[in-house]
DNA sequence: ATTCGATATGTTCGGCCGGGAATATCGCAA
DNA sequence: TTGCGATATTCCCGGCCGAACATATCGAAT
């Protein structure tokens, strides 16, 4: 279905600034919203605040030299949001960087998860 | 010098259970304890309380079937601690983890990062 | 003009996480 | 046997983060 799963596998991040980082939450928020068409929308679609959202879109937008997010007052929907051809690329790479980690990182993943004590045997 | 930098770069983090993970912060403080053979040396070389690191190495300790940090009260230097030979493998799993998806995301990576608004340039 | 739903933004409140201090315990060495 | 330094553990407290409310504003459609 869809990665970025945060209860199992492995989590990436990039840290872009000392106080900002791109994971897996502003990257499923990316999805949600391009997907949706909605702030709102995505946020509630993760359970989030739409403040939340609304803030995690407004910090990608400052630390990227174009916003990834365009967004719309009014209308008859009451609004809109969609990603910018930036905001699609940040979010394709990010996606592809996570498969490549799964795949470059299986070995060591792996071995690390085999020593861990829960779940693989009974309990 | 060392690896698993902060505040620049990638990082990896393993989730091993809903609530405990594996990131640049164990591994660092895992690296510590083998280095200073101590929980305080290594907490204070990262500038964190004892308190959090034993906290730390507590937990890892739970999640592995065998300990990673072994440690002893009392003794001429009040006390000491050193990583199991399971310990040894998670953190040099981790290193090398870290060097893959380093090496194996730099494209990705570049890409994102070369969409960034600030420091580009030297600096 | 009124309605509607989403964007945009401020404010307040509670939880919880981590730091710091305090305390106890241990074992070797002097 | 006393001292030392690190491990082990508890308690308190302030700060920070996010949730939850509360508004304000916008624009198309009715």
């Amino acid at each position: 279905m869809e990665t970025g799963n945060k209860t199992t596998g492995v989590r990436v991040r990039i840290v872009l600034t000392p106080d900002v980082a791109l994971g897996p939450g502003k990257a499923d928020l990316l999805e949600g919203i391009a997907e949706s068409g909605s702030i709102a929308a995505a946020g509630r679609r993760m359970k989030m605040s739409y403040k939340r959202a609304w803030m995690l879109v407004e910090e990608m937008n400052r630390v990227f030299r174009e916003p990834l997010v365009l967004s719309a007052r009014g209308g008859s929907k009451g609004g809109s949001a969609q990603l910018t051809p930036t905001g699609q690329t940040v979010l394709e790479n990010y996606r592809r960087l996570q498969d490549r980690v799964a795949e470059a990182g299986q070995g060591e993943i792996g071995a690390i998860r085999a020593l861990t004590r829960d779940m693989s045997d009974g309990k």
